[in-house]
RNA sequence: GCUCCCAUCGUCUAGCGGCCUAGGACGCCGCCCUUUCAAGGCGGUAGCGCGGGUUCGAAUCCCGUUGGGAGCACCA
């Protein structure tokens, strides 16, 4: 081991002590119980569904318990750091509403970037080094490997331990020869000499977990080469985590296997053990059972493509609780939204996440919403992500709103058409000449899967815009279709047709359904009465006469 | 290879030794309602991975096994 003048000359001769920074960052005035929590992203330019997951469980445990939530970008890997990645993720913080008490902008444990957090860990290796518990590590990646390739050879556990951590016990004359040498090295954590039999922890989700103690030489600080001496994400959590006064971290379960080393070096500096709380991750199906959403493979792992296809952040947000607590998921979505998460009603199994689930939550939401505020919703997703309705939105505002009112307002069960923002388009964009593509005669493939032949649609419409009759009464509007719809062969029930099918060329249902793609050009709408009346008489007898018209080709 | 975690309908789950002939929700299927599409109402489909224990009694506890997930980096 080195001399404590060497390793002090490793260091900037001003570098605070531990006792400095106890003092800077001094306890919380926090009630008994609460809980503090964070959650650290890494700024690599994505932004995972599981990131908003696991950072509104955060918040509402610290919240429940009148404690704090805290952000700290973890960015210790500078080769990752994606500009405009912390923006990005501020941004998706913002939009599903999980707001952090403390982040870059507001707290007094920061700076919350681990990047400018060097000195703070330059102190604590420091004192590590002096008190032997830490030691200077000058490997090459080769020696590593080759480590590596021959523990795997030998079916041994791979890792820095024992025989195969050169450096742990190196001569203090050989670390100083390549100290004079200028080659660069990491600062190793020595695993204690005499490990426990056994790790042993509480989870407070998944109760007592025990492991092999710890026995690789982990490191803490890489590489003396870096313009930045910055931790690995273990010695960053330990000496983060106790400064800012965490006390319960609540993380991804891959991180349970490291939790002997962290426990380990808790000890070695001192420092209170945190609570760990460790969620099951979000899973995606695949053929052979399931695995972790990817954000290489799945579309779905991206908070993008909530955003981009327009869930409402409720829907979103009260699907995700109900994954974390199912008892939520009971609940209707307003309590839902407001009920605290409890850590130990979360599963410890990794969920799926189902969109059709998503879609019903969604769409049940959206029936809640009055017609004004479906149209306020699409507009500011459109404004984003689909700028030409925004166009259409405005010049037909009062279109848009009669449209959206038909099954909405003044119902008892509201039409549940709309699971998402941007089945606007899809859905209500036919009442809009400008997003209308007329029929192009009895052909029309939008026309085919009604089973009607050509001739028969064709003539049975061409006769209904030749008597065309914009009634106001509903009963009335539709008995001319009814009537004429029998004249043409159409039985004018359902039933009646069921019970003799070839007497008829159909029912009143398929007569209707030739109306309805005339009309929209698809065979799913709101009524058909109400549609007539929003789109004006004018309107719906051009719609009818394209059906009509005979075919071009 | 080593280490750890997990395990109830297709999916999310309730269940924490007798209230379980296993409950709910989504999906799916059927029926009803309806002048038409949805919505809605009603009903149905479907599960304790397997094998041993413990116990008067096990989905619940223990062991094993299988299956799945994750970790074993100067990534987090």
């Amino acid at each position: 081991m080195l001399d404590r003048a060497e390793i002090d000359a490793l260091f900037p001769v001003d570098l605070p002590e531990p006792a400095q920074w106890e003092e800077r960052y001094p306890p919380r005035q926090v009630p008994e119980n609460a809980h503090v929590t964070r959650f650290g992203p890494s700024p690599t330019g994505y932004v995972h569904i599981g990131n908003i997951y696991v950072s509104m469980i955060n918040q509402s445990i610290a919240h429940r318990s009148e404690g704090a939530y805290l952000v700290r970008i973890e960015d210790t890997d500078q080769t990752r750091v994606v500009d405009g990645a912390v923006e990005r993720l501020r941004r998706a913080f913002e939009f599903f509403g999980v707001r952090a008490d403390e982040d870059d902008n507001n707290g007094v444990y920061g700076p919350y970037h681990q990047s400018q957090r060097e000195a703070i860990y330059l102190s604590y290796a420091r004192q590590l080094l002096r008190e032997g518990k830490a030691y200077l590590c000058f490997a090459t990646e080769e020696e590593l490997t080759d480590i590596r390739k021959r523990q795997e050879a030998a079916k041994l556990p791979t890792g820095y331990y024992g025989r195969w951590a050169i450096w742990r016990d190196a001569d203090p004359a050989a670390v100083q020869a390549k100290l004079h040498e200028g080659a660069p090295y990491v600062v190793r954590f020595r695993s204690p000499d005499m490990p426990k039999p056994r790790a042993e922890f509480i989870d407070a989700i998944r109760g007592p977990l025990s492991a092999e103690d710890n026995r690789n030489d982990a490191v803490i600080l890489k590489s003396s080469a870096n313009p930045l001496r910055l931790p690995t994400y273990h010695f960053a959590h330990v000496v983060d985590d106790h400064l800012m006064r965490v006390n319960l971290v609540i993380r991804g379960d891959e991180w349970i296997s490291s939790v002997p080393l962290h426990m380990q070096l808790f000890d070695a500096l001192g420092f209170t053990l945190p609570t760990y709380a460790h969620i099951a991750p979000l899973m995606k199906k695949i053929p052979g059972g399931k695995r972790k959403l990817s954000k290489r493979k799945d579309f779905e792992a991206s908070v993008g493509f909530y955003i981009e296809a327009g869930y409402p952040v409720h829907a979103i947000l009260y699907y995700l609780r109900g994954l974390a607590n199912g008892r939520l998921a009971e609940l209707p979505l307003e309590e839902a939204l407001e009920a605290p998460i409890q850590l130990d009603q979360c599963g410890s199994a990794g969920p799926l996440v189902d969109l059709a689930k998503l879609e019903d939550i969604s769409a049940d939401y959206i029936g809640t919403l009055t017609s004004r505020q479906v149209f306020d919703a699409v507009r500011t997703w459109a404004a984003e992500h689909d700028p030409k309705l925004v166009v259409v939105l405005d010049a037909e505002r009062d279109l848009a709103l009669r449209a959206l009112a038909i099954e909405r307002e003044g119902v008892d069960n509201p039409r549940k058409d709309l699971r998402k923002w941007s089945d606007f388009r899809q859905t209500y964009g036919f009442f809009f000449p400008q997003l209308f593509t007329s029929l192009s005669g009895a052909s029309d493939d939008r026309l085919t899967s009604l089973n009607v032949a050509p001739v028969v649609a064709a003539t049975f419409i061409r006769d209904l815009a030749d008597d065309y009759e914009h009634l106001t009464d509903p009963q009335e509007w539709f008995s001319q279709i009814r009537e004429l719809a029998a004249k043409h062969g159409f039985a004018s029930t359902a039933k009646e047709y069921k019970k003799n099918p070839d007497a008829y060329t159909g029912s009143i249902r398929e007569a209707s359904q030739l109306v309805r793609v005339a009309l929209t050009g698809s065979t799913r709408s709101p009524d058909l009465h109400a549609i007539a009346q929003a789109l004006g008489d004018k309107e719906v007898l051009r719609r009818l006469r394209a059906l009509a018209a005979p075919d071009e080709n």
